[in-house]
RNA sequence: GCCGGAGUGGAGAAAUUGGCAGACUCGAUUGACUCAAAAUCAAUUGGGCCGAAAGGCCCGUGAGGGUUCGAGUCCCUCCUCCGGCACCA
C-alpha cells in the first residue's frame, strides 16, 4: 500500500542516501539468499528455517551484487533492552538473533604459499595447541588458489555440490559430517606443526571468517569429522588436570590445559586472555567479538517496493541520485512476467536515465526495496504526515514519540522490530530523533490456533466471522475473542462458549432499558461498582481483558437483582466501562438511555480507592496452617481487635485444645494465623 | 543440543504476586415458567468420607523433596507439552 504514495516512500529514498552517506548503506557481492520461485534475494531475517517467509521454498545461496544496511555497526547496541517494558521471550529471541561470541581472531600462515593465511575466529583460543587441522567452507576465497593439483578434482566437484545443496540440507545438524582435503597446509603458530587443510560445509562461509581452526578433542563438530577422516585428536584442556588418551567423545568444558607448551597449567579462562594477548603481541591476531547477526540485505528483484534511488553510470560508476530529485516514482506500467529479474529493467523509459554526475546516458538501479524498510519508520510519519520538509515534525514528535505502548504478533521479533530499533538508531545518530528505542512497552498478542495451525489471513487459514456476526452480532464475537483467556496467551478457536458472551450483552441490554425499581440507595452495590471500575480499569492497562470481562459479568447480575438510584448509575457506569469492548452496543444504549454525544468521547469513569476498601470483609482465621473459623469485621480494622475477636471464636478455641500459643500473626483485613506449640 | 514459556475441575480459565484454590464463562444435572419445547430465571457441579439433616472431616494445582505459621505462587531434582534458535567455530 505504501508503495502508492511516492510522499511516503521519498522518505525511504531519502533515508537510503543518508545512510549512503555515512557508510551504512553499502553495495557488495555476497553469498546471499536467494528464492528460486520468487526469484529475489531475501534477507537472513526472512529465511524461515531454510524456506522463503513467503512462500516456503527452499533457499539457495547465491553470489550477487547487492545493497545492504549496516545493520551489525549497532549490533552491541541492540543487545541492550535497558529501560524497555518488552516480552522476555522477545528480547531473548533478539540476542539469539544477534548472537554476540567473544574469542580471537588469529590467522595461520599457509605453507608454501609466501603472504598467504588464514584468518579465523574462535571462541576457544585455549584450545590452540590441540588445533590438528584446519576447514575453510567451500566458498571461502583462498580454496581455489591454494588447492594442489591432485586435490583440484575432488575439490571442484565438492565446491560443486555444495553450492547446488540447498541451505536447509546443508545447515541440518544431523547431517553426516563431510569433506574434502586441500592437499594444501598450514603452520599452527603455537605448536609450530604443519596441519592440514581441509573444506567442509560444516564451516559457513557467513559466519567468523568462514574458516575455523579445527579442535576434535574439544569440539563436538571436529571431533565427528576427526574421527571420520581419521585426522589426529591431541587433548589439550582437562577436566582435572590429568591427560586422557583417546576420548571417546570431546570434552567441551573448561579446565586446565595440558600438553599447551607454555601455557600449559592454566585455566581455560586465563589461557584464553594470555594466548589472545600473545597473538597480539606476535602481530598474528587479537582478541575479538563476532556476532551472528549479518547486515540488511534490503535490495529486491520485486516490482512492489520503494526504486533504490541510484545510477549506474559508465563513466562515474554508482551514482546517487539527487536528494532534489527524490522522489524516484515507481512506474505504474510495470508487466509482471513471473520471469526472473526486476520487472523494472523491461521499462526502458525508467531505465535510461542522465548521468546526475555528468550528465552522459546512464541506467537506474533497478531493484527495490525490502518492503520492510517501509515499515521500518512509519510510527514517526504519525504525529504529522502533511509536513513537507521531513519526515516528521519535531514540534508534534516530542508529543507522541517514542511509541509508548506498542502490540503485534510475535512473527515480528526478530523482523519489524529488530529494523524499527535499528533505523531508529540511525535516525538518533543523524540528529533527526532524540530517543533511542521506539517503542518502551510492547506487548504480542497470542496466536489462535485453528485446525491445529495458525490462524492467518495471509496463509488462508481462516474462519470467517460472517457467520457468527449474523448470529450474535459482531460486539458479541469481539467480547468473546476477549474473553476466551489472556490475549497474549492466544488460543485453539474453538466457538463453543460463545452463548456466554451473548447472554451477558442481552442482559445488559435488558437492565440498561428496564425503568430502574424504586428503592432506596444501596452502599454495597455503590461499593461494588467502584469496585468493578477499579478491576476493569487496571485489568485493561495491563491487557487482562477477560477479567475485566468478567467483572463486568458479576456487576451486570448484581444490578439484575438491584433497585433505586444507585442501581441506575450503576447501569450508567457499566455501559461506560464496556464501550471498549462492545462499542456497537453500548453506544446504542448510551443514546437509548438519553445520553448525548458518543459514548466513546465521554471521561472514563472515576473511582475512590478508599471507597474500594470500604464496608466489611471476610477474614480467615488459621489455627496452625488450616482454616478453622471465617470473621466479617469491618475493612480497616485494627490488629488487635482482629486478634482478640479470632480468639475468642469457639472453632478456633477447639482447634487449639489448649496447647500454648506461640505467636499469632495478623495479615490487615486478610487473616489471621495463630501458631500453637506441640497440643497438650 | 541450547534458550524461553507453560502444566490448575468435564472444557476455556481465575487467584489482589506468599494469605479461603477453582472467580467468571461453557457444558452437565435438577427445579420454576410452559399443554410442550425454546428462551429466561433459580439451585447444584474437584475427589473421598461421616451424618436423616444442619453441618463436619480428610485429600487435591504434572511428579518427588525443601523453605515457611502458611506454597498454585519461592528453592532443588525430575517428567511432559508449546515456542524460538540450531554444524554459528
Amino acid at each position: 500500500v505504501v508503495t502508492c504514495y511516492p510522499e511516503y516512500y521519498r522518505w525511504n529514498q531519502w533515508m537510503f542516501l543518508k545512510l549512503l552517506e555515512r557508510g551504512l548503506a553499502y553495495r557488495a557481492t555476497a553469498p546471499v539468499n536467494w528464492c528460486p520461485r520468487d526469484e529475489t534475494v531475501l534477507a537472513n531475517e526472512q529465511v524461515i528455517n531454510g524456506l522463503c517467509e513467503r512462500c516456503d521454498t527452499p533457499v539457495v545461496k547465491k553470489d550477487l551484487t547487492q545493497w545492504f544496511y549496516k545493520i551489525t555497526a549497532y549490533a552491541d547496541e541492540l543487545l541492550k533492552f535497558d529501560g524497555l517494558d518488552w516480552p522476555e521471550r522477545v528480547r531473548v529471541m533478539q540476542q539469539n538473533w544477534i548472537g554476540r561470541s567473544e574469542g580471537a581472531e588469529i590467522a595461520f600462515a599457509v605453507d608454501g604459499h609466501p603472504g598467504q593465511t588464514i584468518r579465523f575466529f574462535t571462541t576457544r583460543p585455549d584450545t590452540i595447541f590441540g588445533a590438528t587441522f584446519m576447514v575453510l567452507a567451500p566458498e571461502h576465497p583462498l580454496v581455489a588458489g591454494i588447492t594442489s593439483e591432485a586435490q583440484r578434482a575432488a575439490v571442484t566437484a565438492y565446491v560443486e555440490e555444495a553450492r547446488n545443496t540447498a541451505e536447509i540440507e546443508r545447515t541440518s545438524a544431523e547431517r553426516p559430517k563431510t569433506g574434502v582435503a586441500t592437499g594444501a597446509y598450514a603452520r599452527n603458530a603455537f605448536t609450530g606443526e604443519r596441519v592440514p587443510i581441509w573444506i567442509a560445509d560444516y564451516v559457513l562461509a557467513t559466519y567468523g571468517t568462514g574458516a575455523i581452526m579445527a579442535v576434535p578433542a574439544h569440539d563436538e563438530r571436529d571431533f565427528a569429522f576427526a574421527t571420520a577422516y581419521g585426522l589426529e585428536i591431541r587433548e589439550v584442556i582437562s577436566p582435572d588436570g590429568s591427560e586422557h588418551a583417546p576420548l571417546a567423545a570431546a570434552y567441551t568444558g573448561p579446565g586446565s590445559l595440558v600438553r599447551s607448551g607454555a601455557f600449559t597449567g592454566l585455566s581455560s579462562d586465563e589461557a584464553k586472555r594470555r594466548i589472545a594477548a600473545d597473538a597480539r603481541e606476535r602481530g598474528i591476531g587479537d582478541a575479538s567479538v563476532t556476532y551472528r547477526l549479518r547486515d540488511w540485505l534490503i535490495s529486491r528483484q520485486r516490482y512492489w517496493g520503494t526504486p533504490i534511488p541510484i545510477v549506474h553510470c559508465d563513466g562515474c560508476g554508482v551514482v546517487p541520485v539527487p536528494e532534489s530529485d527524490l522522489p524516484v516514482v515507481l512506474p505504474r506500467d510495470a508487466e509482471f512476467t513471473g520471469r526472473g529479474g526486476s520487472p523494472l529493467a523491461n521499462l526502458p523509459d525508467f531505465v535510461n536515465t542522465a548521468c546526475p554526475r555528468c550528465g552522459k546516458p546512464a541506467k537506474r538501479e533497478t531493484d527495490t526495496m525490502d518492503t520492510f524498510v517501509d515499515s521500518s519508520w512509519y510510527i514517526y510519519r504519525y504525529p504529522d504526515p502533511k509536513d513537507a520538509s521531513c519526515f516528521m515534525n519535531p514540534a508534534v514528535g516530542r508529543h507522541w514519540l517514542p511509541v509508548s505502548r506498542y502490540t503485534g504478533g510475535i512473527e515480528h521479533a526478530i523482523l519489524h522490530l529488530l529494523y524499527a530499533r535499528f533505523v531508529c538508531k540511525v535516525l538518533r545518530d543523524l540528529g533527526y530523533l532524540w530517543f533511542d528505542e521506539p517503542f518502551t512497552h510492547l506487548r504480542n498478542q497470542g496466536t489462535i490456533v485453528f485446525k491445529g495451525r495458525k490462524m492467518s489471513k495471509s496463509r488462508g487459514n481462516v474462519e470467517a466471522p460472517d457467520a457468527y456476526v449474523a448470529r450474535y452480532g459482531a460486539d458479541t464475537l469481539r467480547l468473546f475473542m476477549m474473553f476466551m483467556g489472556p490475549w497474549t496467551d492466544g488460543a485453539d478457536w474453538d466457538a463453543a462458549g460463545i452463548e456466554g458472551s451473548w447472554r451477558f450483552l442481552n442482559r445488559v441490554w435488558t437492565i440498561a432499558l428496564q425503568p430502574p425499581p424504586d428503592g432506596p440507595r444501596d452502599p454495597e452495590l455503590d461499593r461494588m461498582v467502584q469496585r468493578t471500575t477499579l478491576r476493569v480499569t487496571t485489568d485493561l492497562e495491563a491487557y487482562h481483558f477477560n477479567t475485566a470481562i468478567a467483572a463486568m459479568m458479576e456487576l451486570s447480575t448484581a444490578l439484575f437483582h438491584a433497585s433505586g438510584p444507585s442501581r441506575d448509575e450503576g447501569v450508567r457506569t457499566l455501559i461506560l466501562l464496556l464501550a471498549p469492548f462492545a462499542p456497537h452496543l453500548s453506544e446504542e444504549l448510551w443514546h437509548r438511555r438519553g445520553g448525548t454525544g458518543s459514548v466513546h468521547q465521554q471521561s472514563w469513569p472515576a473511582f475512590d480507592p478508599g471507597a474500594v476498601r470500604s464496608g466489611d470483609v471476610q477474614i480467615v482465621v488459621q489455627v496452625n496452617g488450616k482454616v478453622r473459623d471465617r470473621l466479617t469485621v469491618p475493612a480497616g480494622s485494627s490488629e488487635a481487635s482482629v486478634r482478640s475477636l479470632a480468639l475468642a471464636s469457639e472453632k478456633v478455641q477447639t482447634a487449639i485444645g489448649g496447647a500454648a500459643i506461640e505467636k499469632t500473626i495478623v495479615v490487615p483485613d486478610r487473616l489471621v494465623s495463630v501458631v500453637t506449640g506441640r497440643p497438650s
